[in-house]
DNA sequence: ATATTTTGGGCAAATGTTTGCATTAATAAA
DNA sequence: TTTATTAATGCAAACATTTGCCCAAAATAT
């Protein structure tokens, strides 16, 4: 009859009741090898028998390790971020992290706001997408100034050097481009991002270098930059293209949805694909595999970018050799997913 | 030239610079009434000049409130549960609390393990959709008897009553399919989700209930349960819908993406849709819009249920007149979306 | 038998903040 | 002027754990 109130049971509970010290308690707990097997089997049978938890706020007060990251992403519902948070997550459980993840809504002020948050949080690290509206840098230069480890991913700042994640926009966007040459495309649109963000620069510089290494020209009609990539863009845009004359006869676009839109016109406009035109996306996302005909497409690697951001990130955190890594750059190598928009022509 | 090494200032140094005590500067910071403006102007002016960050850790010790909520999900990649926590998210931000999320892939031994950590951690709340495995509630209740305030979402535990948001999936199931009746369908199969779990077995229920309403026969042989809901499997589904004689004028799945593949094979077998099939889904994902003819479908309106989650469960924290509710279940509107693929037939 | 090492644990400090209570200063009432 | 009141701040304890250092006993070596 346990009248004592409920407050939860500590670890120097446990102590008076084996008749030994919260230090043992504690180093039982945490199976420290100085403490003989016999003890550490009688504390934890005990701890389970008082249903003892070992309150983990004052172990990181007193111990400064939180064994927790944060993570910001523009927002957690857009499938690529899912992905890549879900490759995070998993990663860091294994090794005993777990994840506190923010929305930055794309919104500068919100990831200056969330990075100081988390600070105070003290988390180990922080693996970061940059926010579109993020041009000044100078939050993140300090933020890295504190030594905190931290790794980026996708969107990364591009004045400085830092850790970062990213796949090789440029290669891929040229590997896509030089497919729908060797099918036989010699009239190729590019459907490119907004150009404010590196990897969508990338991505049309990767276009462009295609072409010419081709020997095609680069005509700037051939070049429809969106603001954001929806698929309404990529129906106006469509639009647009149906317009030139002659027709094209490949697309390439810088994501899936504007590719999925780009299927979607052509279709109603019974323009064979990829007979008449061939289309070419980029990210692989599940709508690529759904319709008809199927989207050859770049596999981008988010859950595995989650994953190395994951590992490099708890490298940092807890391998003391990489104190002397100034940054550290990994670049996953993509994949060209070749299907039916894109089937060798004839 | 501060050579005292880098460790982080405390409230103590701010204390020591202003000739105050630590007390009174963690109620300036904290904008504790009985400070006066001025000291908190001071207090607040040098906090920002030397740096000084809140150890929000120290701060949880101390005070007992972590600000944090847990929320575990099957997986973070599934557009549903991505939705979920982004509207959880957002909320949780605005009322000052972080979310800490784990994903159970669907696994009990996960589930229960994740509990038991997010207790150690002493998070304030947890939201939590059930893994697929979980047939055994005793943890769930455990959990539920130490006061912490838990908050279900779309997978519930269905042996006892607890704090849950869900939709009516009955008869969202049920309207979904009398929408099919109403434009002229008499002869209906339902591609149904695991029976394991409620929500699918709602929608069952819901579509047999629209056909008996309607005085049309329930058929055993009209009724395909899948496992998981997958493309996959809503393929294999449409092959056999296919072989029945005569054919269905209308199917109605339980989830958007066996409803994506039944349209794609329609398509692919020139059956025409909606004249002489009509489809309905469930979810609107974003596929839903993109295939041709797009879908009908239910809004399960996951960003308002994370919100209405987020929101039930801080007020259960914050507010102690919640102390007296036992338990709270929250049933959201969902929506028909009429699109081409049911649009009135003739 | 003595000296030395190993093994298993205990002591007590330290961590940064919050908070109930006490105290002082300032203002108002008598 | 004295007293009561209010406003603003200080004191010190408490929070649960970890960890450097110390110590006793047991085991091993000499």
């Amino acid at each position: 009859m346990n009248r004592k109130k409920t407050t939860p049971i500590t670890i120097k509970d446990l102590a008076q009741e084996l008749n030994l010290s919260a230090s043992t308690i504690s180093r039982a707990l945490a199976d420290h090898p100085k403490i003989s097997q016999a003890t550490k089997k009688l504390v934890t049978d005990k701890a389970e028998q008082l249903g003892f938890r070992l309150n983990a706020i004052a172990s990181s007060f007193r111990s400064k390790k939180t064994k927790s990251i944060g993570i910001i992403v523009p927002r957690i519902d857009i499938d690529f971020h899912s992905r890549v948070i879900s490759g995070i997550e998993d990663y860091a459980y294994k090794s005993g992290y777990h994840v506190i993840i923010f929305q930055s809504k794309d919104s500068y002020k919100m990831e200056k706001e969330i990075i100081h948050n988390l600070q105070n949080m003290m988390v180990e690290g922080m693996i970061i997408c940059l926010a579109m509206e993020t041009k000044n840098f100078d939050h993140l230069k300090k933020l890295i100034k504190t030594k905190l480890p931290i790794v980026f991913y996708d969107r990364t700042p591009e004045t400085f050097d830092t850790n970062k994640i990213t796949i090789n926009d440029f290669e891929s966007a040229f590997n896509a481009t030089e497919h729908l040459i060797k099918i036989g495309c010699k009239n190729i649109v590019h459907v490119a991002g907004n150009q404010s963000t590196g990897i969508f620069r990338a991505r049309l510089e990767g276009y462009k270098a295609a072409l010419k290494s081709h020997h095609l020209p680069v005509q700037e009609d051939h070049i429809y930059v969106t603001h954001n990539l929806s698929y309404q863009e990529g129906m106006a845009c469509t639009e647009k293209i149906l317009e030139l004359d002659p027709l094209p006869d490949g697309v390439f676009c810088a994501n899936d949805y504007t590719a999925a839109s780009v299927v979607q016109v052509l279709n109603k406009r019974k323009i064979k694909i990829p007979e008449q035109i061939a289309v070419v996306g980029f990210s692989d996302y599940p709508i690529a595999q759904i319709i008809v005909p199927s989207l050859t497409t770049i596999n981008d690697r988010a859950v595995q970018m989650g994953e190395a951001a994951a590992k490099m990130l708890i490298q940092h955190i807890q391998d003391h050799d990489f104190d002397i890594i100034d940054h550290q750059v990994i670049t996953l190598k993509t994949e060209l997913i070749v299907r039916e928009s894109s089937a060798r022509k004839t």
